[in-house]
DNA sequence: TCCGAAGGTGACCGACCAGTCACCTCTTGA
DNA sequence: TCAAGAGGTGACTGGTCGGTCACCTTCGGA
């Protein structure tokens, strides 16, 4: 949970190379808990990986396997997120019109597509992540907690379009819940494309232009070829 | 794989008990992965709900746990997926209008969103299979084949409503894939809430009927204020 | 009533793995 | 050069669970 001190290098050696082997053994966790998810993963293969003794691997995370993979989740996943909501939808991008606000939320997906693709490892760890934790409530109450700041920055951005009139008055966190599942579903298609062999033609390569495109036009646009009578008052 | 056969009551004695024994342990199956997900689930425990010797357990699924989880798979939630798709979304259903694709879709996604509502355990399986499967090949092609129905008879429907000019002319796979991905996220959404007790009035009860409006409106008429210029051509 | 087989049963086995700890190595400072 | 301790190490332990099989119950037919 708590995020190690990125700072440059006016540490001291030892603390260096602590933080070096710290993220070294996440590394190796990440590949691991990546290929084989949380329960078909064993400590003994991520500290062969990562070159270390298991025995280290308790120094440097006392809770063991549960405490890797929060620490992963936390520094790798989330914080992906964050940065993406950071870049697409910042606190003052104006949203005012429609077409700004279709501009900011096609970048806001792209940029989840694009930082995924590049980063199919943190993909893998996220899509195994909601079967562990979905039959244990105390788990699933530190995620919603981990993700809850970004499904907030993403509903403020909706709130603030709806509120500037430039998109339908509906209700906001579902809308940004809708916004994240297509996303989500796609990626995940993709995972499972990439991991059954034979079948991924069906899929195709992912595209994160022609995917945000497709998303932003059937999201933003609709799907429909007539023009909707009126803004639909509440759902 | 095989369906057992479901005919009325023109079977031995001695058959009728077996498949009663037989969905006696289905049920029982349900219930224990559904709450502890398949890692989590042990045959003991499973034998034991169903009250038969695990030994018993065998006999019916020789192929032990993996057997039946599979067979539950196919046997309850494909099936459901399957009888959903039939009953919104037959093959003479007209798509001709955009208001006619309007409504068909949205009764598929009213079904969707009823059915799993009204079968809680059947969700939770549903929703704690991805993380199994994506890390094996293998099982991931199984699943790939059982849903494949299901996502063709989806994408057929979508095909025919762009043939005769309802629908934008979108690639109809993926257009597919994220009408049912929506469907998906706003279930796992449910399941999640579900399973942290605090959390829950983030996302609120499920209401099939408002939910369906929701993704209806929002993948239909789209989430923009304005009227899009003219149909994007392609993607 | 008795016999034989079909099939239910759960104690048992072996594999697996998270987590421990006694030991060893390697750095540091005097 | 050496002593001390910080910290790395992997063999070991205890518990768990999928799968097996020798035994037993039950039931149908003679």
């Amino acid at each position: 949970m708590q995020v190690p001190p990125t700072d440059p290098a006016l540490l001291s050696r030892r603390d260096r190379e602590r933080l070096a082997r710290r993220l070294a053994m996440l590394d190796a966790a990440l590949a691991v808990f990546g290929e084989k998810g949380f329960e078909g993963a064993t400590l003994d293969e991520i500290a062969e990986r990562a070159e270390f003794g298991k025995g280290t691997l308790y120094n440097y995370f006392p809770g063991g396997k549960d405490e890797l993979y929060r620490s992963l989740f936390g520094e790798r996943v989330v914080r992906g997120l964050h940065e993406v909501v950071e870049t697409a939808l910042p606190e003052d991008r104006p949203l005012g019109t429609p077409a700004e606000a279709r501009a900011a939320f096609r970048d806001f997906i792209f940029g989840l597509l694009e930082h995924f693709e590049t980063n199919r490892p943190v993909l893998r760890l996220y899509m195994s992540e909601a079967p562990r934790v979905i039959h244990d409530p105390e788990r699933m109450g530190e995620m919603i907690e981990l993700f809850g700041g970004f499904t907030d920055a993403v509903t403020r951005a909706v709130e603030r379009a709806i509120a500037a009139g430039s998109l339908r008055p509906l209700p906001a966190l579902p809308v940004a819940h809708l916004l994240i599942g297509n996303v989500r579903g796609v990626l995940m298609a993709h995972a499972a494309a990439e991991c059954a062999p034979g079948k991924a033609e069906r899929v195709g390569a992912l595209d994160p232009t022609a995917t945000a495109d497709l998303i932003t036009t059937v999201l933003f646009d609709g799907l429909l070829t007539t023009v909707p009578t009126a803004p639909s008052p509440d759902a």
